[in-house]
DNA sequence: TTGTAAGCGTTATCAT
DNA sequence: ATGATAACGCTTACAA
């Protein structure tokens, strides 16, 4: 027996409110927007019937006066389920709330339809912006006519056009790391990057390189190396393969930087296996702080904390602003200090 | 300088491409929602002015109609930050959008005013249901008045409310982990559980005893640990401690099944310090499939992969249906093989 | 096949 | 301090 369906079709109008409360509607009107001039008597009245009646205003009355929506777009392509993803949402809503907007999220497939089907839907609904958000720091490419809907790019960025994005620093994160771990002893720090194709990877072995040459440690090439590698468009980890070579050097490091914390997590693996101990034989650090991994891998991973929280308030941020600007803002990563150095 | 600002504001209506098209704003209307009886030469004439002047519909207007917001709300408690809330958005998203309905999505901190406030926002947005969805299977308790808004919950229950709800089948899943653990020749499997106080903890330690006695095999008590223990509200694992008792047991396992991933991840990597191989040695299988956890260890973890994606479906489907029950509808975990057993 | 009138629930304007 | 009336953009009912 379906429950509640009957009850549902009735919702409460200020018509009904006004009735009840023996005035006229304009005055409960009055009431709900706080404006001044109600005699508190009236207003006491007004709102006795407003809690009987369970009354609540109908946002689709007022958009259409107000033309303001109050609803923010949040598009995110679902390249993959990290939960990184969850980080921006969390951000972008959370902002969103504090200003009394909704946000509506839209999972899409990253090809173009799809992205039109989510504007189409967004434009209908009369989104005062949209903050489309990817999962890792990529170029995206977005349809030509976003119909004047204010846009905002989180973790991406478009090459083609100017739109305004808001994206982690890799290269002040490898930067900061690689300083740490030559502050705290390292002198042979390794590289095990990414897939050299992405943003990232290359950002950050500028830093890494840079935070040597800041502190006047020379480094030899070969300490740098791609864990991550791209066969026939498939990602594939050949961890296992550089330690092997790195180990085998005639210095080996004492020191590793990962490229993200699922290396990391590799590499702790391979050293246990090797009697290796993580953070007193040898240094680890890492990127992206990917929970549950760094926490729950022990020692606990020391790893530079993407700002995908932060991001996802930024984007937000920046359409409630109005779309000020068409820059591309780069945001700090945190260190998150655990026993792995 | 502000690009879109002014633009935004002028939207275009159905009056207006009735005047480019040269008829009455009714036919226009009709053209939009596809009605018959509308001549095809002045059809084409509409569509050629709603395409000129970039018409869209309004759907604050429809709304107020139809009295249809097309919207449903999602609110979650974000007790943790797991890839798994990400998924049942996903799995809600998608099937929302195959019916051309919004997701509006709330994350809340889970208190009561919160989810309140929440729900508020929904019933202005004339929602037509809610999902209240939680990060891992447990009982919550709603706000008495839920104002008639159809309600479903998903990966929890309300121990004191009859209201719909959708959690994973944890029993079964044990069962049938722990079956197919004995077909592949374990004889001493040891059960490695969460927090006693955790639902799935309880299900699946039945399942785990049900199919040991189901295949005629004795198993002792002395096999089944928790690994996850609560001290002052905290969550600690003491994984190293129970695996270094089992493992001087005068039987050791010759197979274990982790609670979650990230116990099984802790077991490969004590494990991988004794020079015990996963796979070879020793059977592991474990429960979540928490991307991206099972895949990069080594060799990838076989584990029950939660139906978080299936049981943001149902819990949508359930909504579209028009709230037709109260009852628990327990969904199947799904085996992941990999090569850890 | 097309058009007119009314009304959805709200807010803005102007009167009282 | 309160109320009447119009208007927002659309759909429904009815008429032409």
């Amino acid at each position: 027996m379906p429950l509640f369906t009957l009850i549902k079709v009735i919702m409460v109008t200020i018509k009904q409110v006004a009735a009840r409360a023996g005035i006229s509607f304009k005055t409960v009107s009055r009431v709900i927007n706080n404006e001044p001039n109600v005699k508190p008597e009236t207003r006491n009245k007004v709102e006795k019937a407003i809690a009987e009646l369970g009354y609540r205003p109908n946002s689709a009355a007022r958009m259409m006066r107000n033309a303001k929506s109050g609803v923010i777009g949040f598009i995110s392509d679902e390249v993959s389920t990290t939960s990184a993803s969850i980080e921006i949402i969390k951000g972008a809503q959370e902002l969103a709330w504090q200003h009394s907007k909704l946000l509506m999220v839209l999972n899409i497939k990253p090809d173009d339809d799809s992205v039109k089907k989510a504007i189409e839907q967004l434009l209908q609904f009369r989104a005062e912006g949209v903050i489309y958000a990817s999962m890792y720091h990529k170029p995206v490419s977005l349809p030509k006519d976003l119909h004047n809907l204010p846009t905002v790019l989180v973790n991406c960025f478009s090459p083609t056009q100017r739109i305004a994005s808001v994206v982690p620093d890799d290269y002040l994160a490898a930067y900061d790391l690689t300083t740490r771990m030559i502050k705290k002893g390292a002198r042979r720090i390794a590289l095990l990057n990414l897939n050299k194709r992405i943003i990232a990877a290359a950002e950050r072995q500028k830093g890494y390189f840079d935070a040597h040459y800041a502190a006047g440690i020379q480094i030899d090439d070969v300490y740098a190396r791609n864990a991550v590698i791209e066969e026939n468009g498939q990602e594939r980890y050949i961890t296992e393969n550089v330690l092997d070579e790195l180990l085998a050097l005639p210095e080996p490091p004492d020191a590793i930087v990962c490229g993200k914390d699922q290396l990391a997590m590799q590499v702790y693996f391979y050293l246990a296996q090797k009697g290796i101990v993580v953070g007193k034989d040898i240094a680890i650090g890492s990127f992206d702080n990917m929970d549950p991994i760094p926490q729950t891998l022990k020692p606990g991973l020391s790893t530079m904390a993407l700002p995908h929280l932060d991001m996802g308030k930024w984007g937000l941020q920046y359409i409630l602003e109005g779309q000020t600007h068409t820059e591309q803002v780069k945001l700090p990563c945190t260190f998150i200090e655990r026993q792995s150095f």
